[in-house]
DNA sequence: TTAATTTCGATGTTATAACACATTAAGTTT
DNA sequence: AAACTTAATGTGTTATAACATCGAAATTAA
């Protein structure tokens, strides 16, 4: 029970089985997202940014409000106006106004926006082999299973 | 088939099941460290540092040199230096020389860092009814199972 | 022993994240 | 419609993280 998570954080116990699973989502989310960096990062993008390139990528040709884009990242960012700033000077987002509430920060997604998220999405898309590899249909199904029940109870 | 996912992140299909279950184990584990980060922020601590005073916790009176509290974490950190440094301004832990080998910087937790420990450990402990609540024994030891399936395949 | 290589840690620099505050516009209430 | 509340965003500041470099000490090889 936990072998690998024991010699992984050279432990030799763990306090109970709740934190033995709480480690163990831990360690495999940052497995996972050190996979997607090294990926990204060839192509000068974060985890984060290709997130928002991500989300603008599916209302194109519209774009969203600030706001709408923070409610609908995997890790809400507080700082999206900055990190979007940067998307902006590589020409990989435009800004633009709302006409109907003048409040909102508009974002949408360019040309050269989309032409990256095609160029990076095989490499990505490939990481699903560590998943594909590991686990079955039914477990992959099991897995997400269990995992919503941890974070269900508050989002209902 | 990840209704609750979905709602959270306001999506309405995805790609593939592989980016679901990477998608809900990023999730997850936000879910999770958010609620630890809520708990730890009270007594002044982040994550890293919390789990760097646990580390030096299990092996006290020892302590570790910088590498190995790095290959301990379950997030290694490149700049352990001077997160060490903060706890060192905070007198939770202090720093010795080795005898055997004078590259060494080691790091021991002190009295006040060990209290601090055990001041916090209820609270964090109380975190594992998220996991208690949704998960049955068997689940719990399921889901551990699969995680390890999904990392595991890289640290033997 | 000397030279070359590797390991370990600290430091300088830059980029990014986190936090608090200020501003403007919508929506609401009276 | 005027006052009030809420929502959305941008900005200044500070803290932290990431990256590269450097020096000291240990290890290995010649």
């Amino acid at each position: 029970m936990g072998e690998i998570l024991k010699q992984l954080l050279k432990q030799t116990k763990f306090a109970s089985l709740d934190q033995e699973v709480s480690l163990n989502i831990f360690v495999t989310s940052y497995f996972l997202r050190s996979k997607h960096e090294e990926v990204l990062s060839k192509s000068g993008l974060t985890m984060p940014q290709y997130n928002v390139l991500r989300i603008l990528n599916g209302v194109y040709p519209n774009g969203h409000p600030r706001c709408d884009i923070i409610s609908r990242m995997i890790e809400p960012a507080p700082d999206v106006t900055r990190l979007i700033d940067r998307l902006l000077k590589e020409k990989l987002v435009e800004r633009f106004n709302s006409d109907t509430d003048k409040r909102l920060s508009m974002t949408r997604i360019t040309e050269k926006g989309i032409k990256l998220l095609e160029k990076v999405k095989p490499e990505i898309d490939s990481l699903g082999s560590f998943i594909s590899t590991a686990l079955s249909t039914t477990e992959k199904k099991i897995l997400s299973d269990l995992l919503e029940k941890i974070y269900g109870s508050e989002v209902k």
